[in-house]
DNA sequence: TATGAATGAGGGTTCATTCAT
DNA sequence: AATGAATGAACCCTCATTCAT
């Protein structure tokens, strides 16, 4: 019997992260100091020093968890026979679940790695090459099967179609928005993807 | 003919205006020193405060002259009754312009104010918002006239509007991409607007 | 028996103040160095920053202290009917006797507050305003009690009574000179209420 | 015929004097930037450069006026047979009417040197204790004579009498007080002598 | 003489990281 | 595992002084 039930060793590292995650989004990786995220987590900052190896792989651990998801939502949608329809979809969904389970993550993952190069390693923008020429394989698939016009490079289309994606959630994320419910999710994929397909259907 | 042509003031406020821009581009912000501002300038340490009261407000003058350029282009346009459609392509071609003359300073606008609270003080924020309802306003009337479709928030379509033009720009800079000739720059504002236009298009 | 005694929390505050006491007696305040100070201390630079919020606040924490000791000495004369001779000797004793423990924070306050308008603040200047005039008071109270003459007011001789045992500490300070032992206080403080008594005496 | 009329030479480092004692009294030495004492003299503070060697001399030049004409002073005194009290009210008198001349003179040498380690060089304290040793001979030069009571050391009196001295014209600058007129000036002189005195007097 | 641009050493402060306990 | 005292490199900014004109 202990007079205070501790956390897990897992659950601190969670606190951590959760803490790392509330932090850096509302100060940036830069102007976040450990003192803050320790502060946050309930715990001494020395401490983050045991689940942690340093600030850089404490950030790093942040964008795995964004990467891992979206490389797994990947692992589902390429090399099958589901419509493209539906393959976009699921990027446009993965996007937006996230941002209802965890505004912070698409947050930072938005403000320090999309958009940034202050952050950026060589790893981190192989990654991101990576999520992009997925995505554009998509979209070549949807011009080869007719879905989409031929008459633009695949490039150009993916970037229209994730600048699209990526503006709504920039948007809600400075205003503060939040995702209420899946059925106010669903209106903005649906009008995403609508305007977007008509816009690039081929005729 | 003098030996040597010194700078005039002006151009070496332009100098280290430059410098910053292509140090804050490369390192952010706040990894962005004072130091390496001066050294890729050509000059001493101190003479940067001759000219800027301190980091923030070189950082100022900075942004400030990319709102400056976009609320003139707005003036031009508001209130005018130019179509809707050559409304957005000035919007476009503000963004592309400045690119193809300035890369450094649409990416760090794009990195440290669009996408970033980090350095978000009351100010910025204000002008953000003030584009973004000003953009809002023209593509509201583009679904009063008729042209975009009305079954979607103003709001919504806007998001879209942007963050495809957006996302070309982002994706140019982390590629380290130039616009290559007016000729380049046409087609991806062509492709841009058409996509959007026929996406969002009343029917 | 430990190998080493570490400073305690509160002793290493005390080092670090008693270091600040040295350094800027003997440079000045501005002269005085942060590294200055943690080097006096025998600490890191940046340990000081633990302890005192910034160099300001260790010089007020200094100034604080004699501030405290001279209003306590107040506390206990102010509204009593002890004499006023009695009340004059025990500010003279309060200034006699902090020069004995610690003659640097008497110098501090003398060059620093008392002579100096560089550092003054309004809460500085407001408890120095206190100072003088509840010693005024007490002048006053042996103005009606007939001990002191009343044909000069009582800011007169305020001002001579603080100039004599200012100028007495101010030499000392100027001389690196010590009060050796409580007989060489006492007579001090007896030549310098003696003359100043029989000067002001009413007739 | 000029356009303007030029400042002689000597004007103009007359006028950077008279900044200097401004800006020095209001900011204390360590505080007073050059370009404040430019901009105060009404020119560009490369020039002072050409008036003076450096900061550290223009400060000197402003305590040699004070100490000229504090010699000077004791020269009229020294080694004459004028009575004592005639020569310390000539101490006073020269404190007072310099004090009523120029206050930040007064109070450049109360503060920066009178009470001050922090701007302590070899001279300045020889010079400090000159002066001292000066008073002390007419304070014992009283004693001879049966004025003044000879049962304390001369230095005893001396520091009375200076720290009265001194601390009138200190309060007057902590106060921002000015002495109006000649009348005044002579009833401060008249009420300190006398107290000290009578304090003093031998019996 | 006169200007003020230019220089750069110096110092206060922050904060990631280490370490003794 | 946990704490937070301790360390010190890093960086912004100031300002006395120099110098080209």
């Amino acid at each position: 019997m202990s007079k205070k039930s501790p956390l897990l060793k897992i659950d601190k590292e969670e606190a951590i992260f959760e803490a790392a995650l509330k932090i850096i989004t509302n100060k940036g990786f830069h102007k976040a100091r450990m003192s803050d995220i320790a502060k946050q987590a309930g715990i001494s900052y020395g401490l983050i020093y045991h689940y942690f190896k340093n600030k850089e792989s404490l950030f790093d651990t942040i964008i795995n968890r964004w990467w891992e998801g979206l490389f797994q939502c990947f692992d589902e949608i390429l090399g099958t026979d589901m419509p493209v329809e539906t393959k976009l979809r699921k990027i446009v969904d993965y996007h937006l679940c996230t941002y209802q389970d965890s505004p912070e993550l698409v947050n930072i993952f938005t403000t320090e790695i999309s958009r940034s190069t202050a952050n950026l390693t060589k790893d981190r923008l192989d990654r991101f090459k990576k999520f992009i020429s997925m995505t554009e394989s998509v979209i070549a698939e949807g011009q080869q099967v007719g879905l989409l016009r031929s008459d633009y490079k695949p490039r150009y289309l993916t970037n229209i179609f994730l600048g699209a994606l990526d503006s709504f959630i920039s948007t809600m994320v400075l205003a503060g928005q939040k995702i209420k419910g899946d059925k106010q999710r669903n209106t903005i994929a649906e009008s995403l993807l609508e305007v977007f397909l008509n816009g690039a259907k081929s005729r």
